[in-house]
DNA sequence: CCGACCCTGACGCTGCGTCACGGTTT
DNA sequence: TAAACCGTGACGCAGCGTCAGGGTCG
């Protein structure tokens, strides 16, 4: 029998960790001397301290490691060893990720002061929407488009609004555009050409922000399109949308409009 | 001017963030309502925050990213991403480390019940030692070489002890063996054959215990080979170690005795 | 007068390191 | 009696999420 100090000299393992353990109970002391409360380990302890670093060196939580030993299950174990994989691999490919980030963010930096148009990379959660999707004559018709949405959408001049635009390649007529207003959840459609639908969510894009009127849209996807050049581990990847954060709904002045572009990206390694 | 909320929903950053912004004074509102202490934001701090959500999104602590924004330099910013990418790849190495040994356990989980000998890897760190090496005649002659040590290093019974086997291959006779005593700093040698040096870290060494007399110490061995074979990506290197936790000394009965042994490895990838 | 904002302050989460304070053993 | 153990309890750490309690705005 051990005393904590000892245990812990020969399993090179704290006495805080130890009492920890204990406190979780992973690691419950042979017995505790009456007297003195003392915590008294035993030599077999070390096997059970041993699968507890194991586990842990292997990324387990305490929680998770605390559930497989209360019933040492070997069926179990390999389950969450080989989810513990996957974690893995997944943890791998977001810091390979985050690698490839800092070094195009390095180049950029050898060539210019700052990037000009602050691109943020963001994942956007999936929506209900009411939405009202057609073919325009061309962008400046999308006006008509809210219009018509916002008769069916009175009580939600509140939420939140975008435009999707689904031609996947860049045209100056005809565009296929979406308007849509975000709802909390299922609605029925209220209108025939109204409707309701859930729209996906997008792992990855890129976002950035236009200030003043809409004919600075223009020159801010150039820049854009500078980026994309300078960031070749992405590519575009579904439909862009536009949300009008400040619009001639809030002020009479396109100086004062805030727009921004969410642009979907998808890895190319 | 935005109030917090508003602003929250332009940037799809929560008000909890931003209020932890200000009190971290890395983004601090344009200016704070003296009526009623609302804080108001400007556009113009968009482009401020996508700063941080950029530094942030590299993986920079906040504190690195107070730092800085506190005087915005070029060259500082250089620095401080290349060393991100440092880190950053060393992230990836001990993800990809751990991955390696999450498969190797489930690989032997196929094959047997749970690993006989529990081996764990663990990081040994740079010692101060009084130590006194020699050739031996063979492994029972260590006694021996402990005793003249134990002249010079009276006072330091509760230290640990170990003893290190330069021999890099297997040898039955002439074995060349250190003991050595742990000390707190450099000391002056005390004997012409004992020793003062500091005994140079280990970064990964498996370590496993053995329980009960020496001769238990040979089929641990062998159980350590196998699990070797089962594991490619390391091999031996450097010399070995054993540490008697329990010994003669602490005991009469060598069924009690726990011996580790630390066995220096390198990564074979 | 209500609901939607805003404020500050504080706890919760993880896995311990690190006191502080007090009892025990040698 | 001092040093070296042991015990419990509590704060600190990062980066927020999530109340609670109370003031404000429209």
């Amino acid at each position: 029998m051990f005393r904590i100090g000892e245990f812990s000299k020969i399993t090179q393992v704290s006495i805080r960790m130890l009492r920890y353990y204990d406190e979780q109970r992973i690691l419950i002391p042979a017995c505790i001397d009456e007297q003195n409360g003392y915590r008294m380990y035993t030599a077999e302890q070390i096997e059970q301290l041993n699968r507890v670093l194991i586990l842990k060196n292997l990324g387990l939580s305490v929680k998770e490691i605390k559930e497989l030993l209360i019933n040492w299950e070997p069926d179990r174990v390999r389950d969450m060893l080989e989810n513990q994989l996957v974690r893995t691999q997944k943890a791998i490919e977001q810091e390979q990720e985050r690698y490839r980030q800092i070094q195009g963010y390095l180049q950029d930096w050898d060539k210019q002061e700052e990037p000009q148009v602050q691109i943020v990379l963001k994942k956007i959660p999936a929506y209900y929407v009411l939405s009202l999707r057609r073919v325009m004559k061309n962008y400046y018709c999308e006006e008509e488009l809210w219009k018509e949405l916002m008769e069916t959408t009175s009580g939600l001049e509140g939420h939140m609004s975008f435009s999707v635009y689904h031609d996947l390649d860049y045209r100056e007529e005809n565009v296929d555009i979406e308007a849509c207003v975000v709802i909390d959840g299922q609605w029925e459609a209220k209108n025939g050409n109204v409707i309701c639908r859930q729209i996906e969510e997008v792992p990855v894009a890129a976002s950035f922000m236009i200030y003043g009127p809409y004919a600075n849209i223009s020159p801010a996807y150039r820049q854009f399109a500078y980026w994309l050049e300078q960031h070749p581990e992405y590519k575009m990847a579904g439909e862009n949308r536009q949300i009008c954060h400040v619009s001639m709904c809030h002020t009479e002045n396109p100086e004062e409009y805030i727009t921004e572009l969410q642009i979907p990206l998808e890895s190319t390694v």
